[in-house]
DNA sequence: TCACATTAGTTAACAGATGTACTAGTTTCA
DNA sequence: TGAAACTAGTACATCTGTTAACTAATGTGA
């Protein structure tokens, strides 16, 4: 049976017809984790492409740029390791971005004293500046987000994400470099 | 204060810096709102990470290949529009890819019947052969994330990034083209 | 019915991320 | 101490995705 009726195939009906073939015509079994990583990348997804839709990209920065600013000015100052490392980014990605926020005036790259090839992140004054105006706005946004939720879910919700990718260690896992 | 002693600096310790300072030194009130979507996109970002690289890129597919297949598969033949609202990218994304997979011998692309504007998409023979293999794995390792959790953990946690998104009328989201 | 607005898809220019290969500094240990 | 192994960061080529502009088909309403 293919899908015919293609008349109103949301996410949600999808998910079910999805669920449904894969386990009737093709005998998979692991349904439910389908539909948790289908659904928690989806949520991602729109979450992110809202808040850099609405607050990043009309100041002129990419989500990238913003998460690396964000780590350097709470965090900082701090080697390129590690911000890659916080960020979730790949080093290459982190030297990438670093090179246009400097030549942007937000970011400061100085070499580190402790090790000769390493580099510390810093936020200018300006990127300072800018952090804690954007941040506000980000802020405000995030919550808005949020707040469908009740504090309580919000904390089951995170409870579980983290449980989710720390007990990772179970298994080999892929990550970045 | 300065971040000084990054000693041990990993996600979790930053998240707690970070909400320290965000209060204490600049007054911001949604703590767990930044947690939350920070947690989120952490969880999303290491998961996908992982099944790319160890599932689809070994097979040649990227991962918006594989979901875009993966859509075609199971809702089609269904208009490239459906295929990116479904899959949750832009339309230009999902003619790009078109393109390739085309190419790559696994998408078919046919002129819509009913509107002449439009195109249809569906597998071919080496595609669907492809997806049934492929997805054998994936789900494999999808059940190995998920397994971490309990079916019902599993259940609330769909429920509440569900909730986290699908309420979001409530407020102007900026959603793609 | 015919002009106007809308919509589907493609294209082009561009921004950003990836992996690989390279340079240079640091650690290790024989 | 000195050679080999390792590590931090960068450069480069490549690939993907984004937006904006465009073409072509469809809908709409005076």
């Amino acid at each position: 049976m293919a899908a015919s009726d293609p008349g109103e195939l949301d996410f949600w009906s999808f998910v079910e017809l999805a669920n449904r073939r894969l386990a009737r015509e093709y005998g998979f079994r692991h349904q439910l984790a389908t539909e948790l990583l289908l659904t928690l990348n989806r949520a991602s997804n729109i979450v992110t492409y809202d808040l850099e839709a609405s607050v990043h990209r009309p100041r002129g920065l990419s989500w990238s740029g913003f998460r690396l600013l964000f780590v350097t000015w709470l965090a900082g100052p701090l080697e390129a390791k590690k911000a890659a490392e916080l960020t979730g980014m790949s080093r290459a990605a982190v030297s990438n971005l670093a090179k246009t926020l400097v030549s942007d005036g937000l970011l400061s790259r100085e070499p580190g004293s402790r090790d000769g090839r390493s580099v510390l992140l810093s936020l200018t004054d300006e990127g300072h500046r800018d952090m804690v105006e954007v941040f506000r706005v980000h802020n405000e946004r995030e919550d808005e987000w949020a707040g469908v939720l009740s504090p309580e879910e919000q904390r089951i919700l995170i409870m579980l994400l983290d449980k989710l990718v720390t007990n990772r260690d179970q298994f080999d896992v892929r990550g970045r470099n």
